[in-house]
DNA sequence: ACCGGAATTCCACTATGCTGGAGAAAATTT
DNA sequence: AAATTTTCTCCAGCATAGTGGAATTCCGGT
């Protein structure tokens, strides 16, 4: 028994021209030949495991991304929250600033955060509830995260995903100030 | 640049004798030669898309359970992304940059991203899908933002939130450079 | 309309994915 | 223990995945 396997080009092709890549571009992003692109946009050929783990790596993409489409709900107009209206949290010793740039009515599993933190300063927190995972990208300056027992640096652009469910830390050890946004989910995206 | 995927075939292996098949048996699901699964399991051969999409059809899974599995095994503790692994979308004028902060293997409905906007730059967008909303909160700069009829000015600090299954777009009509955090959110997330 | 450059498709070649049958290895039965 | 059956791996051959370079098409400017 075999089964037809669902179309990969459409979707390919329009993730990349909504990106403005040419196969050019995709081409040097994934390692796959430019002639092997043109042709799995085209349906002209089935592409291996490899060559498909190369294109959605380079595209950021989920494997089950170019298989299937999307879906959601409705909405209204737009709320402007001014910046002396986002809540903070800032720590004792008024080296780390947390501002709330998730919404105070948030039905969803997630939070979002803009960090600062100045030379010195180190936010230590206890384990979330199992499966909680941390999305933390540097926006300028370094910073040290901690999860469990592993540590690494993280620079700016960079960004660190890591579970939370274990003790977790972040530090500024450098002598400038650094900024992120910290993304927390409650067990919905693996790292 | 290119990446290496990751093995399937253990996974695979670890499915087929936990539901008591043998490789004739998969075979026969499948469509899928013995052999093939056979070196498949060993790692010696790259299936190719439609390989891989009859197996799954026939085991009843998601093409990602055969790539993520190993639910038991140690999970990583911390995953860094550097800079330049970062998913970059480019507009057409170059004025305006995304850069995809949330994760490629993303199950949650909501997405991430960094947004450089240099003066004159604009992101114009078709309708996403019903419910869906936004959440711009300006690092530096002042951005305009429309959802539908609506437009509003957007100063660093400041929080938009707003309908995008609506025509929606941001500006920067400023003569510096803007940055923003950008939370697309399907559906989960009310104003 | 013409032109030049960019983007895509075509082409011919090599490497390998995939097969069915044979043989080897493993498991079960006598 | 030997014989038999089941399961898996090896083998050789065909089809095609994937490539780099050439040719064609597309597109914007004049």
């Amino acid at each position: 028994m075999s089964f037809d396997p669902p179309l990969l080009g459409p979707r390919l092709q329009q993730i990349r021209k909504k990106r403005k890549l040419t196969l050019d571009d995709l081409a040097a992003l994934s390692g796959v030949s430019r002639s092997m692109l043109s042709q799995i946009e085209r349906g002209q050929t089935n592409p291996t495991f490899a060559t498909l783990w190369n294109l959605t790596r380079a595209l950021g993409l989920d494997l089950s991304a170019l298989v299937e489409g999307h879906s959601g709900s409705a909405r209204r107009a737009m709320e402007i929250v001014p910046r002396h209206f986002t809540p903070e949290i800032k720590s004792e010793d008024g080296r780390c600033l947390l501002r709330i740039l998730s919404p105070a009515a948030n039905s969803s599993r997630m939070e979002w955060y803009e960090l600062e933190m100045a030379p010195g300063g180190a936010l230590i927190s206890d384990p979330h509830a199992p499966g909680a995972t941390e999305h933390l990208t540097v926006l300028d300056g370094i910073l040290e995260v901690r999860s469990g027992a592993e540590e690494n640096s993280v620079g700016a652009g960079a960004t660190a995903r890591y579970a939370v469910d274990v003790p977790h830390a972040i530090h500024n050890r450098s002598d400038q100030p650094a900024r992120a946004l910290m993304i927390v989910a409650m067990a919905d995206i693996p790292i």
